[in-house]
RNA sequence: GGGCGAGUGGUGAAAUUGGUAUACACAAGGGACUUAAAAUCCCUCGGCGCAAGCCAUACCGGUUCGAGUCCGGUCUCGCCCACCA
């Protein structure tokens, strides 16, 4: 056994053996329960960052731990390879985006396999490969059967950078959610998933996952957007012919107050108004124009422009003058509102500004209504009564939206709606690397489908993009077909499908990846649902939406029994770094990476400053970031593995905060980590040079029966932190541990103490497995306790370690900590009250005065009341 | 504007149902070993005070024998959503 601790050849080794096993192959038995821990698979960027290798830790550490634990655990790894950075590296580089892929796919896997990560490696697989997009090809084609997907021409978000297509949810403050380029709002054909079929289940679903986390779940039903309320229209005349504009409002219960309805200026009646009214359809063009969802959008200046047209009011019969107005929007509801400024804030301002007419009409606890400025009240339904509303007055808010929509409903003229705010799914995108859409336009069939014998519609891997659009549009070789149904000349669909629909389903196929024949199998049902999940919130919304829509889309088709994808989800915390730069007064901002940086500290370890090492010249702080190219403040992880080691690396990302909380990175803490394993190593080695031990004698001296009861004792609070996901206190434990054992070493050479080292080591070297497999693998065999740590059970508390003759007890006088006072185990109520009167510190503290009451907190303390 | 979460030493953080606040580390200071350095080991380490002791979990109040934890209010920060009718 070597002396010194040497993790490059240990971990060489440990990984060498796991390969030649299979330990880490997973099969479906029946004999365990199963555990599939799931982390979200990587784009295959270039290399690994250290959010990545914090994520497949913590994923690691609960598949190794569950495997010892006695399930039977799968873990396996894939690729989300399809997307433009691909498409963008090979315009930089004049590479082929598949080469580029396959060459990063190449270089990561070999890192995370560095990291010694308990991974299948036999089920990998990555979206870009035919074997797996086929799939997609299939499925979208079963949608389309079911009328889940369709095409339709729509306003679509345009991001001119990528000069593609973006969903909803992938603009964020108006820009796109990758380029963070000013959407733009276009209209073109495109394919659409019905996700709005799914709205009701995917929000009442989210109460059947207590294992996620309340803010995911809030999030999604935010998301989703769930209004009651009515919808109904005001009759009118244009032309010559009987019109109708329809509203939805939450708030029917203010119907008799509207006094001017508001249409959106993307609104056909807008539009039609504007024919002959040249001032109306300059505002329209510039409405249009206007941003799509900016940020301050919610603040924006009021504007609108009367129609000239007006509308019937359904109850009163009144007219109502029809306004066009740039807070209204053209995608939710109508596009179209019924405004009652008494009752509406938006309303309430437009009215003002364009000095319409309010009329109140609901009371709030007799307040006195005002045109003044807006007071939160004016739109308090709660507590709400109708007045100046004729026959509904007295009617609280539900009460009035009852009557109103029945009588609306009487008259033909609306009916009480469920709304969602969730659109449904454009997952047309007019870029080159993804999924090929399976359709054929014929000149006379139309959008025919691919027949599925002709499936996959390969991608052509050697394109390479220029930036001027799709190059598939040049390739006549792809586009150039025979129409499947009549069989004359026909174009091939150049789109490619969103790689979120790759995503969405490809924890189903590690089940079945083998599969050539069918997209999922029995094998899925086993396995599935996730029973963890672990990835970054940033994919709160968009991935885990999509996810659980496309399960329970094939749930419906009968391809599986699932009702939910991901029993629980943990959400990792990203990993930040420090930000230090110059800001020149001429020039731009130059970034500084902290490894160049010295801090200086005063001599109370407080920070004095920073200079960049290089010059010695200070530098400024910018505060603490997330690690990104544009702060400079990324740390290499490879550095880090080939400087310290995998399980360095690993317990530094373990032990230094809890999983789902931020992460600030350290290189003090990482030589931290590092002088720790360094220590479990001597132990080891030490022990082992006392050779063989004889067994536990069943008294122990007591320094020996104490090391024994705190090994046992932070075992037991160690099992109980890995239940609850709490890893940094595991850590913390391995290290207690880690300071009992070594007194024990140094506390001399006995059978006894070495019977206690080498039972207390097995524990550590179990705990820390999951953590530090490596070190854990080494030491195991070095010591003699088997072949294979990963064989052995996972350490439970013995109980007898932990019984102690004598407790102390915490000693309080009217709550205020004032002795300890050490009884026996078995001390009675009466005895512990006649010893803790007896102890001087609490005589002192009483002066004299009786007790009113002693409560006793067995084994913890007794607090004296006077 | 709406929703969610968080504020504990110089730093990362701990404290399971209310029961010894600051575990475990990092940094810092002192010491041992060494020709020296690294490594390793030992000691100190919330604040004030000579001490007894007092004060400290963002701030103010409440409940309780006892509050970091529960309740009410205030402030600050972070994230998500946002003219959603």
């Amino acid at each position: 056994m070597q002396q010194k601790y040497n993790p490059q050849v240990i971990e060489r080794d440990a990984q060498k053996f796991w390969d030649e096993a299979q330990t880490f192959r997973a099969v479906e038995t029946g004999d365990k329960p199963k555990y599939y821990c799931l982390s979200m698979f990587p784009y295959p960027s270039g290399k690994l960052h250290m959010g990545h290798v914090r994520n497949y830790t913590i994923g690691d550490v609960l598949t190794r731990y569950h495997r010892m634990k006695g399930f039977n655990v799968l873990q396996p790894m894939g690729w989300d390879a399809f997307g433009l950075p691909a498409e963008n590296a090979a315009m930089a580089n004049g590479v082929p985006p598949a080469k580029w892929t396959w060459d990063n796919i190449a270089y990561m896997r070999k890192q995370l396999q560095s990291l010694g990560f308990a991974i299948d490696w036999s089920r990998e697989l990555a979206t870009c490969s035919p074997d797996y997009y086929r799939w997609n090809q299939w499925l979208f084609l079963r949608l389309l059967e079911k009328g889940i997907a369709y095409k339709k021409t729509q306003v679509v978000n345009w991001d001119p950078v990528d000069q593609t297509v973006l969903a909803n949810e992938q603009v964020i403050d108006g820009k796109g959610w990758r380029t963070g380029a000013t959407v733009e709002k276009r209209e073109i054909p495109g394919y659409y998933l019905a996700i709005t079929k799914y709205a009701d289940e995917l929000l009442s679903a989210l109460d059947t996952l207590p294992g996620w986390p309340e803010r995911v779940k809030a999030m999604q039903a935010n998301w989703i957007g769930k209004s009651y309320g009515v919808r109904f229209a005001f009759p009118y005349t244009l032309d010559g012919k009987a019109e109708k504009l329809w509203v939805f409002t939450t708030r029917a219960d203010t119907i008799m107050g509207v006094t001017f309805v508001a249409v959106a200026a993307e609104h056909p009646l807008a539009t039609q108004a504007a024919k002959y009214n040249t001032k109306l359809a300059g505002f329209i063009a510039q409405c249009k124009r206007g941003p799509v969802m900016e940020a301050d959008l919610a603040t924006m200046e009021k504007k609108g422009m009367p129609t000239g047209i007006f509308v019937e009011h359904p109850l009163s019969g009144e007219k109502v003058e029809v306004w066009v107005g740039n807070y209204v929007l053209m995608g939710y509801g109508e596009g179209a509102v019924m405004a009652v400024p008494a009752h509406d804030e938006r309303d309430f301002h437009f009215a003002k500004q364009y000095g319409l007419p309010i009329r109140p009409v609901i009371d709030v606890g007799g307040q006195t209504f005002s045109t003044g400025a807006w007071q939160e009240w004016y739109a308090d339904k709660e507590h709400g009564i109708c007045s100046n509303s004729g026959k509904y007055n007295g009617m609280n808010h539900s009460a009035a939206v009852d009557a109103i929509a029945a009588d609306l409903a009487a008259k033909g003229l609306g009916e009480k709606q469920l709304l969602y705010r969730l659109r449904d799914w454009g997952v047309s995108r007019q870029r080159y690397w993804g999924c090929p859409i399976p359709i054929i336009h014929c000149p006379d069939c139309g959008d025919v489908p691919v027949p599925d014998k002709d499936l996959p519609v390969v991608l052509p891997e050697d394109c390479v993009p220029d930036g001027s659009g799709n190059p598939l549009l040049k390739r006549a070789d792809f586009v150039n077909c025979a129409c499947p149904k009549c069989g004359k000349p026909a174009k091939r669909e150049t789109d490619t499908m969103d790689t979120f629909v790759d995503s969405s389903w490809y924890y189903l196929r590690y089940a079945c990846a083998d599969n050539a024949s069918a997209m999922v199998d029995e094998r899925v049902n086993y396995w599935l649902p996730a029973d963890q999940y672990i990835g970054g919130i940033e994919h709160a919304i968009l991935h885990l939406l999509y996810s659980r829509f496309w399960s329970k889309a094939m749930r419906d088709l009968g391809l599986v029994k699932l009702d939910e994808p991901f029993k629980n989800l943990l959400t990792q915390g990203m990993v930040l770094n420090e930000i230090f730069f110059r800001k020149p007064d001429t020039g731009r901002i130059t970034y500084y990476n902290p490894a160049d940086v010295d801090v200086a500290v005063d001599d109370k370890g407080n920070r004095s400053g920073a200079v960049l090492r290089a010059d010695g010249l200070p530098v400024e702080s910018g505060g603490i970031g997330t690690m990104s190219k544009s702060k400079n403040n990324g740390v290499d992880p490879q550095a880090l593995i080939e400087t310290y080691g995998a399980d360095i690396a690993r317990f530094y990302m373990m032990f230094t905060a809890p999983p789902e909380q931020t992460l600030e990175w350290s290189d003090a803490s990482v030589e931290g980590a590092s002088r720790f394993l360094r220590r479990v190593w001597t132990l080891g080695y030490e022990t082992a040079q006392r050779g063989a031990a004889t067994a536990l004698p069943a008294e122990l001296p007591a320094p020996l029966a104490a090391a024994r009861r705190e090994i046992h004792a932070v075992l037991k609070q160690a099992n109980y932190d890995l239940g609850r996901h709490q890893f940094n206190t595991v850590a913390s434990a391995a290290m207690k541990m880690l300071n009992a054992l070594e007194g024990v070493l140094k506390g001399g050479n006995s059978d006894a103490a070495n019977a206690v080292l080498r039972e207390g080591l097995s524990v550590l070297l179990r705990v820390l497995s999951p953590i530090t497999p490596h070190i854990a693998h080494q030491l195991w065999r070095d010591l003699g306790y088997g072949e294979d740590i990963l064989a052995a059970p996972w350490p439970e508390p013995d109980a007898a370690a932990l019984v102690e003759n004598e407790i102390e007890l915490v000693l309080q006088v009217g709550g205020k900590k004032r002795g300890d006072l050490r009884v026996p185990r078995d001390a009675g109520k009466a005895a512990i009250e006649a010893a803790v009167l007896a102890h001087p510190e609490v005589q002192k503290f009483m002066a004299g005065q009786p007790a009113k009451k002693i409560i006793i907190v067995p084994g913890r303390l007794v607090n004296v009341v006077i």
